[in-house]
RNA sequence: GGGUGGGUAGCAAAGUAGUCAAAUGCGGCAGACUGUAAAUCUGCUGGCUUCGGUCUUCGUAGGUGCAAAUCCUACCCCACCCA
């Protein structure tokens, strides 16, 4: 359930608590993202210690493996990973955009053939929401269509038509298979509609009917430009009720990730600080005064660049995380350099710091305005 | 001293007359990444350039030939084998 503490009056910002089965979090927030049931490289402690307040794992990911009889047998998703905190499951949905090549959509759900042995999997919004029941999860994602950037109108039309029947289809598997469960996951629709104002509209509208828990702005950040994204974000925002959260899916940017909390998002996930790290990019706070009003707060670096070779600062000199208390710029290019694997993890560390850092200096700033 | 193989860009290694400023790999430089099939991917990596070219390069020095990294001669180096 999501409960709303405060507005911004400068903003549509809102601060708020979503409580789940496996406790209460602190909006807005940040999710790791744990598509296989980790979070590349990390131990749930030192997850928990950088301020993660849930992770995100995948649905379709985890079905192919380790398959649902693994998870089962371990009593659930929390028991395999060995992560008490709220978990949030992605449906696949995303997959039908990602993995465009190897999936046929249809009516009913979506077809992919695995990578693995080639086998095919017919994903039903029905079946989406037993496997995740299945892994435990704490908040359940529909299964949707996530149309590519550009898409036509008719695409888009039919991929909100399907988002939004299969919504409906997953709120009465849903409402079926808790009927008789005290404590139940949320579940959340999913709001399709790519850049066109009418169908965003009639996405959201016809999704608030249903009733879900909270309500997430799907299809972005796939190509389309940041101005459109935001301006749809207007438009949907306008139509949800106060009373539930809104959960930007796949962002984004830092600057993307203030920008949309002053539109009035609560959640958030994004692969960018991971695979970033993994890949050498770093963020660095170059400005501690305001988050809300100021624009350029951060700045990259490429920590493999050749003008680190001899530089012995952190990443970040008033970063507080583990890997700026103890390790130069080039020591981490070193090891960068000579693919030590723990280069990758100390990265990991910093940049998930960062904005799980970033998300909760937000929330201090909301409380403090 | 004799024999054999070899000397190609930062390194390794193809190429053995024209389509060669020279494959490929590594190294180096820079960039991208947004509900993760990503420890991945892309571009550049002799000089100059008005980006059309142009100049200098394949151990060194000569030579043949319209044309040479590629053929010939001499020399210098390296590796291994025999004395």
């Amino acid at each position: 359930m999501f409960k709303l503490i405060k507005k911004s009056n400068q903003s549509q910002a809102r601060l708020g608590k979503l409580t789940t089965a496996h406790g209460v979090i602190d909006t807005p927030f940040f999710m790791p993202i744990a598509t296989r049931a980790a979070v590349k490289g990390l131990i749930p402690e030192e997850l928990e210690n950088l301020g993660a307040q849930i992770i995100l794992s995948n649905t379709y990911h985890l079905f192919l493996r380790p398959g649902l009889e693994i998870i089962k047998k371990s009593d659930g998703l929390h028991k395999f990973m060995h992560w008490e905190k709220p978990i949030l499951t992605d449906s696949g949905g995303y997959q039908v955009f990602s993995l465009e090549k190897n999936r046929k959509i249809k009516d009913q759900g979506v077809e992919f053939q695995s990578e693995f042995d080639g086998k095919k999997i017919f994903l039903t919004p029905e079946k989406a929401v037993e496997i995740q029941k299945i892994l435990g999860s704490d908040i359940m994602m529909v299964l949707d269509e996530c149309a590519p950037y550009p898409a036509s109108y008719d695409e888009a039309s039919r991929a909100v038509i399907r988002t939004t029947n299969w919504a409906q289809s997953s709120r009465t598997a849903f409402d079926k298979i808790f009927k008789k469960n005290r404590v139940k996951p949320l579940i959340f629709g999913i709001i399709q509609g790519s850049i066109f104002k009418d169908l965003r509209l009639k996405s959201a509208k016809d999704l608030v009917k249903l009733n879900f828990d909270g309500y997430a702005l799907g299809g972005f950040m796939v190509g389309e430009p940041i101005k459109d994204t935001f301006k749809m974000i207007k438009l949907v925002e306008a139509e949800l009720p106060e009373n539930k959260a809104r959960y930007l899916m796949g962002a984004g940017k830092p600057e993307q990730i203030v920008q949309a909390v002053k539109a009035g998002i609560d959640m958030f996930d994004c692969v960018i600080p991971t695979r970033n790290a993994r890949h050498g990019l770093l963020y660095v706070m170059t400005n501690n005064k305001s988050l809300m009003t100021e624009k350029n707060f951060y700045q990259e670096i490429h920590i493999t660049n050749s003008k680190y070779k001899d530089d012995i600062k952190p990443i970040d000199s008033h970063c507080e995380c583990y890997t700026c208390q103890n390790f130069s710029r080039a020591y981490l290019r070193h090891l960068f350099m000579t693919n030590e694997p723990l280069g990758q993890r100390l990265t990991t560390i910093h940049n998930l710091y960062f904005y799980l850092n970033l998300m909760k200096n937000i929330r201090e700033e909301l409380k403090k305005e």
